[in-house]
DNA sequence: TTGAAAGCGCTAACAT
DNA sequence: ATGTTAGCGCTTTCAA
């Protein structure tokens, strides 16, 4: 039974050495995991804890030990729903370590990263997650000179030195290319995310390189910078003009084609997929929603936020070590947005 | 320009002050919001901080101060997305205000929910916000003692003296009860969110009241427990059966409400709203997608969000400080997803 | 206004 | 194994 403290406010570890009758030190013992100390005095310095309800004082012990067991993360968005996901694994993973996540909102403009990456040193964090944001090479530098490993999530354009964890992009983005070809798709357009996302330039590259091998040249590009309302505008420009539309549309992210399937269907009365094809990247939960039944390429989040946090621990817990750049498969999840080539395997 | 630091790890107010020709005390004060130093001083210290690419460190502050500017963020899930929208809100506003958002995941048992306030306890935070989670009058009672404010985000069963922000959700059901009757349906069910949340309670309770006023009963309930899964199979079951299905349903949140769509109109092949008007509550983004274009009561986040900061720093700034509760109206957004009364004003 | 000195609560040598 | 001591980087009296 915790006992009543009326007044008190805070209970340190000097109080509870008086109480144990052990000198402060040892009770730090007992509460530092490889610490030493005799069974005797643990089991009193825990009782006396118990008594008084004290646990040490997380700030303190960074102070001195220079580990806070605090992780920034920046993100700039949570509209797209793939971050929302993450974010929460990544909190339950690193909080199962004994981490917790300060969150950091930042926009895409260099000086605000500029200053969120201060702010989040001034807290003396133990490592950096950087999602749905990239992060300048004098950024990382300015990590790496204070000690603080850096790791991008789901972004790859950080300066080298940096690891990073993301999805294979450019053989997602061929995947659906191959399968709209193999679905019959002849004139398959693409629907990009803000331009300088290392995610939709790789997804882009290899929707191209996809079309090339089969001699196929895109039939169309609009621009969504990972924004509905902007995907929805780029989605009526393709099928504007005199020429037919398209009978296919990769979208960068499925955020996006969501967006491009309620301009196709609601707006344009067209069928999905007997007259279009929609492809979207991330699978996110709405793509599985029946509404939508998003045929997608899946981003791998629990294996995304599990190498993220190992990494992370790995940095922390050896200084010296090498940065790594994971890249993960991203399988195609079959629904129904778009038409399924006949005997299509994998 | 920062200084070339090459092995430099940090720096502190001490070597700032040695380049400023100063004492530390000095430095310190020119960082110090309310603190006096000659113009002249303070440009010193400026310029060797500059220099030094100098930056207060947040937890030695903290130590002394007794203030981290770290609040604490109790979440269970993030999948409604009613809560990262809340979250990214929260963190911007806060942020602005100089503070950050640590975040906690905890599941709804009460062991969890008290393991996760002791965690947060150890960080030395300012406040705690706790989201879609309930505190029991103990743990609340712990806060207290602790020094450290609550405010409950769309939960209003904290104990007695505790802060809260929600919504006036008994209004909002029973907002959607009249919208409901007014449009003719006479077989009105509802699908139930978790039994214990405060959300669910007054949302039930509303739509019962609006019912009863006009002399109807519910046609039939299910519980979804804010799980989509659980609703889907709830939808199902009240469909299944002897007699005719409801010709309404009012869904406890949005995020069923989707599931609920998915069920009436893909699985069951009915109409909506032709055969069946389904209305949600909380206004998430994909409500007014148009594949869901889901007619709902509106839950405020930007107010809600304004007031929980606003009530945090009140009571973070003035230690003794009466707590507030606030109910926040639910407008009526109109959509597709349920026939709408001839005549309906507001 | 400014510097010197005393801690905030804790961990990590260093002795014993 | 345990107590003593010295800080971690900072804010805040207290004198000057």
């Amino acid at each position: 039974m915790a006992m009543r403290r009326d007044a008190s406010e805070k209970v340190t570890s000097l109080q509870v050495a008086k109480r144990a009758g052990v000198s402060q030190s040892a009770v730090s013992r007992v509460f530092t995991p490889g610490a030493s100390a005799s069974p005797a005095t643990a089991e009193k310095v825990r009782n006396a804890a118990r008594e008084l309800g004290y646990r040490p004082n997380v700030l303190a012990r960074a102070m001195v030990s220079g580990r806070s067991q605090i992780i920034g993360l920046v993100v700039a968005y949570l509209d797209n729903y793939f971050y929302p996901e993450a974010l929460e694994k990544l909190s339950n993973a690193l909080q199962a370590r004994g981490y917790h996540v300060l969150v950091f909102m930042a926009r895409q403009t260099a000086e605000c990263i500029d200053e969120v990456v201060e702010e989040i040193l001034d807290y003396q964090v133990d490592g950096i997650i950087a999602a749905s944001v990239a992060l300048s090479s004098q950024l990382s530098d300015r990590c790496h000179e204070a000690g603080v490993p850096v790791v991008l999530f789901n972004r790859t354009d950080g300066a080298e030195g940096v690891s990073s964890v993301a999805s294979d992009n450019f053989e997602g983005g061929r995947l659906a290319g191959e399968f709209l070809i193999a679905g019959g798709h002849q004139r398959i357009a693409y629907i990009a995310g803000w331009e300088k996302a290392s995610t939709q330039v790789g997804r882009e590259a290899g929707l191209r390189a996809a079309l090339g091998a089969h001699g196929l040249a895109l039939h169309g590009r609009g621009v969504g910078n990972f924004r509905m309302e902007e995907a929805k505008a780029a989605t009526r420009a393709l099928f504007e003009g005199p020429g037919p539309g398209p009978d296919a549309i990769f979208v960068a992210n499925d955020h996006m084609a969501f967006a491009a399937l309620d301009v196709v269907r609601g707006e344009l009365g067209l069928r999905v997929p007997e007259d279009v094809s929609v492809i979207g990247f991330d699978d996110v939960p709405p793509a599985a929603w029946a509404a939508y039944d998003l045929t997608t390429l899946r981003q791998r989040a629990n294996r995304m936020v599990e190498q993220t946090v190992d990494i992370m621990l790995e940095q922390i817990d050896t200084p010296g070590a090498q940065p790594r750049n994971v890249a993960l498969d991203t399988p195609l999840v079959i629904r129904g947005s778009a038409r399924i080539p006949k005997g299509w395997t994998s």
